[in-house]
DNA sequence: TCAAAGCAAGTGTGATCACAAATCAAAAAA
DNA sequence: TTTTTTGATTTGTGATCACACTTGCTTTGA
């Protein structure tokens, strides 16, 4: 009866190793088009095909398609009647939709989370701060996809301690969403001379460190608005120009 | 010249022609696993496998495999990591979480509702509400089915009006998660002597008619929380009697 | 010159097969 | 009796093929 030690040695090996996963290419699709799509990779209105991106991402048809299908059902990805699937199209409607359900629940979500965050959360939100400001005072240019990545990642650092298993996956779909509108906004911010991003993202955090779930709300939902409001205007002054 | 009777014609025949759809297999599989999802035909935890449903189905593999992928990301079923999906188990901190989560945004559908329907709108529900008293004066004991079909289509009646094309999916994501769960409480509301469930909606349709956004979104909370509270105690003195 | 018909390339859908991993049951060892 | 091992069956995944539909272009006819 050898049976502890084997198991104890099993352990020690475990503490050791890494684990490998089991990730199924079908994922690493999906996971790769979600990327993609919430980075603004792709314009709106345009069309994917099946064998088209299985080319690019170098794999057979099959593990695209059920990718494609499941992006579909969150509403990431449009069907067509003629069968293609196309990326949503911005309309004056739709964004402020997603701006209506985002503020919504990422409100509320950030609401539950105000209560729930310890020093150790909000130390490290506090610190990403810290690495935007850094990354701002380097001047890149093109690290318009770095920031984008770093905003992501402050969000949902935040939304995941509002403990709902319900309200994320809720979330990520409407990031999903609003993906390929925001990135629009975000390319003529970079250009026209960036409004301070970081001051909307220091009031979340301090409304947070106070517990003020009212305040963070508040805070949330004008650091959201922007670019939907930039975006916005774009689309209408576009259509008043297009009527003349 | 006769290209104008040729279209004539045309016209003739297409309004006398129904149209046949071009609905695919794989999407006739997803509806009738939403179906079977919401209605309640799967328990809680239960397995599912692609040859299982298939057979069941009576078709191949490949459009229930891909039903189930799309289901899996709406959170309608669960991956495990053995690669088998099932129907998510039910717990204490879901039931919460699906029930806040259901209030916040059908809450909001409603309140949007309510300023956007006009009489013919009400008139719709309204006659509802006459189908359900119609249906309970029979007194036919398995038309729970029915009952849920009916409050099904009650609810998703007043969500279309509230105009967003963002929330509507949501919510039919929300409904498809706690489907399992509250058939369970249903059929215990059934045998328990039913309270009258029709008074909830009736204070809804009320609320409507006036148009007060307020009144109408605490109706609806009280509706779907009753079968999340039954379903609640249900769970705890289950807990508690297991701890004895 | 222009519109309709016809053809060819491309695309999504479903079926089937091969393979690896998981599961379960019976047999062997302790 | 209990545990381990072994082997057979089941299951999900990915690849490939066949088919039907769409699309875009060319050709034909008025």
């Amino acid at each position: 009866m050898q049976k502890a030690a084997i198991e104890r040695n099993n352990e020690t090996i475990a503490a050791q190793l890494t684990p490998v996963g089991r990730e199924t290419v079908q994922d690493r699709v999906y996971s790769e088009l979600r990327r993609a799509l919430i980075g603004g990779l792709f314009e709106p209105s345009q069309v994917l095909t099946i064998r088209g991106l299985a080319d690019a991402l170098v794999t057979s048809t099959m593990p695209v398609r059920e990718a494609l299908g499941r992006l579909i059902t969150e509403k990431a990805l449009e069907a067509l009647p003629n069968r293609s699937v196309r990326v949503p199209p911005i309309t004056l409607e739709r964004i402020d939709d997603l701006l209506r359900a985002r503020s919504l629940i990422e409100g509320e979500a950030i609401a539950l989370a105000a209560t729930r965050m310890g020093p150790r959360q909000i130390a490290t939100i506090e610190a990403m701060l810290g690495e935007w400001d850094e990354m701002r005072a380097l001047k890149h240019k093109k690290d318009i996809d770095r920031e984008a990545t770093l905003n992501q990642s402050f969000h949902f650092e935040i939304y995941r301690c509002c403990g709902s298993a319900v309200l994320i996956p809720m979330i990520e779909s409407l990031w999903l969403q609003s993906g390929p509108c925001i990135r629009v906004a975000i390319y003529a911010f970079s250009e026209a001379g960036e409004v301070d991003t970081a001051h909307y993202h220091r009031s979340i955090v301090a409304a947070l460190a106070k517990q003020d779930a009212q305040a963070a709300r508040e805070a949330l939902v004008a650091d959201i608005s922007r670019p939907f409001a930039f975006l916005r205007d774009k689309l209408q002054s576009a259509a008043a120009k297009d009527r003349t």
